[in-house]
RNA sequence: GGCCCCAUCGUAUAGCGGCCUAGUACGCUGGCCUCUCACGCCGGUAACACGGGUUCGAAUCCCGUUGGGGUCACCA
């Protein structure tokens, strides 16, 4: 009984995740979100984070998906302890170059008896079901469990080559899942499974569980739509025991899905189902990890913007809600929104630059003026952020020449009669201020003196055509610090441009 | 269909028997601030799926119902 398989006790330093995703496309967020709780486990408890790819569907996997997969980690700053490019003592960490050790396995678990011979085609026991008026659907009977040597070799001679399954123990198994509490599948839930192809393949259902073994993990952290598989696992980890490849049955723990909008799972189909997508918005890697990390967990009742090492020093699984999360942009957004806030000016700044290059705003050798202008205006702007991916609309002006600038026809439709007058006489007033004195504070005073006090306008009516003028926009950063940055001549420009145009 | 999981405002969550006439955040919304837009600040909106128990007392524990989801491959 399961008292002869004891469960995993390790904690603290001896605990040993792993994130074991399998290469067929683009990062996915639930993948990452898994991930992520796996790494805060490990950093939270001091233990081990384990990074291995699971490449033995030749079909679907791609190395295209498993570069995306380390830029990903890479990207989130995800690190881990062993696996891929860091090697450890239990490589190799590609189930694809794992092969003589799945052969050895498989040898030893025949010895044992728990795992044998099925040489049932699908049609033959999908025909058995059928004529004993079963539910196709129920499945694999069993049927070869017990062949005598004498059958064993007559389908031989028929030059059948048998596959493996797992013999599942009649009785109960039951487990205490990490998340959920106490899961127990009723004997007969499942039949034996198959877990190496006629042809020796190994499957995902005997690899996973014996790479965890061998790799001595403690605590399987994964998607929920793992979970039935859980006690076919089990079942194999016995196998595994009485074979002596392992000692104990790691915990694990169901983590609830990431669903999209309705009521499914968010699918790779779902833009907002990729990570990359994510990124080329312009989310940063603290934004997004904050986010998916409130995907089935909180920090405490009342905050919920924290960074990564507050998330590690109180991240642990069995706080995690079992409950599906959907993804909610709004929400993300806004998450990412406050982490912009948070970076310090000069990160600020540098992290605008690639999305600034991306939207044709800068070169991609960025000369020293375009980078005085970057550095003055980013303080204008980072409160008036989401997304990174809306520096080049909100900045463009700024290293657009005057004569090239385009007036947006909502900013043109909002102006009032007297427009032209406006700009006139802001002219004159901003003509009257010294090269060297062309400050916010200065252009403020002398427009105010000029439009407010001079022409009696409402400071909208007064600053929305120099707004227009000098951005081209009905929506700018601030109006006197742009201008500031433009530099007086520049400025004049702008405005007698738009009067003469 | 069998088996399994899940169930608090629109969304994410706090809550682990009394602190709950249910807190926070996003969203939506009223206002303040204000050169636009934001930020910030103040306020509003809105939830314990249903029915039985257990208990002096239940959002919290138990059972059932309903609803949703997953899984039943020689995919992972």
């Amino acid at each position: 009984m399961t008292t002869n398989y004891p469960y995993s006790t390790a904690e603290g330093s001896d605990v040993r995740v792993r994130f074991c995703p399998s290469p067929t496309g683009t990062p996915h967020v639930g993948l990452v979100r898994t991930a992520l709780f796996n790494w805060a486990y490990a950093r939270h408890t001091g233990g081990k984070f384990i990074f291995r790819i699971e490449d033995t569907d030749a079909a679907r996997d791609s190395e295209e998906s498993y570069e995306q997969i380390i830029d990903a980690l890479s990207w989130l700053n995800l690190d881990w302890d062993e696996g891929i490019n860091v090697g450890g003592p239990h490589g190799p960490y590609r189930q694809s170059q794992r092969s003589d050790i799945y052969a050895e396995v498989i040898e030893k678990l025949k010895a044992t008896g728990r795992v044998y011979e099925s040489y049932s085609t699908p049609e033959e026991i999908e025909a058995r079901n059928l004529a004993a008026g079963k539910d196709p659907k129920v499945g694999y009977d069993n049927f070869d469990r017990d062949l005598t040597e004498e059958q064993k070799a007559a389908f031989r001679a028929e030059g059948r080559l048998p596959a493996l399954r797992v013999r599942v123990p009649d009785e109960d198994i039951t487990f205490d899942d990490l998340v959920r509490g106490e899961i127990t599948f009723p004997a007969g839930s499942f039949p034996d499974f198959v877990v190496v192809r006629p042809n020796g393949d190994p499957l995902y259902t005997l690899v996973n569980p014996v790479d965890d073994a061998i790799m001595q993990v403690t605590h399987v952290l994964r998607g929920e739509d793992l979970l039935s598989s859980t006690p076919r696992q089990i079942a194999l980890y016995h196998a595994l025991i009485d074979a002596g490849f392992t000692t104990h049955i790691p915990r694990f723990g169901h983590l609830p899905y990431v669903m999209g909008e309705g009521n499914k799972k968010l699918s790779k189909r779902d833009p907002e189902a990729n990570l990359f997508h994510h990124r080329d918005r312009g989310f940063i890697p603290e934004g997004l990890i904050n986010y998916l990390a409130l995907l089935g967990w909180s920090l405490t009742h009342d905050r919920d913007v924290f960074t990564i090492h507050e998330m590690v020093k109180a991240f642990d699984v069995v706080n995690v809600n079992p409950n599906p999360a959907r993804f909610d942009q709004k929400k993300a957004d806004a998450i990412n929104a406050d982490h912009i806030r948070l970076l310090e000016l000069e990160d600020f700044t540098a992290r605008m630059i690639p999305y600034l290059q991306a939207g044709n705003v800068l070169s991609n050798d960025p000369t020293d003026e375009q980078l005085d202008i970057l550095a003055a205006a980013a303080p204008l702007v980072q409160t008036r952020m989401n997304v990174l991916s809306e520096a080049p609309e909100l900045l463009e002006f700024l290293f657009t020449p005057a004569e090239q600038i385009t007036y947006a026809e909502d900013a043109l439709k909002g102006l009032p009669e007297n427009a032209g007058e406006v700009i006139a006489a802001s002219v004159g007033a901003l003509e009257l201020i010294p090269q060297a004195e062309f400050t916010h504070d200065a252009i403020q005073a002398a427009l105010n003196e000029a439009l407010i006090e001079g022409l009696e306008l409402k400071p909208r009516i007064a600053f929305g055509p120099l707004r227009t003028a000098i951005s081209g926009r009905r929506i700018s950063p601030p109006l006197f610090e742009s201008m500031e940055i433009l530099g007086k001549a520049d400025t004049i420009k702008r405005l007698v441009r738009f009067n003469e145009r």
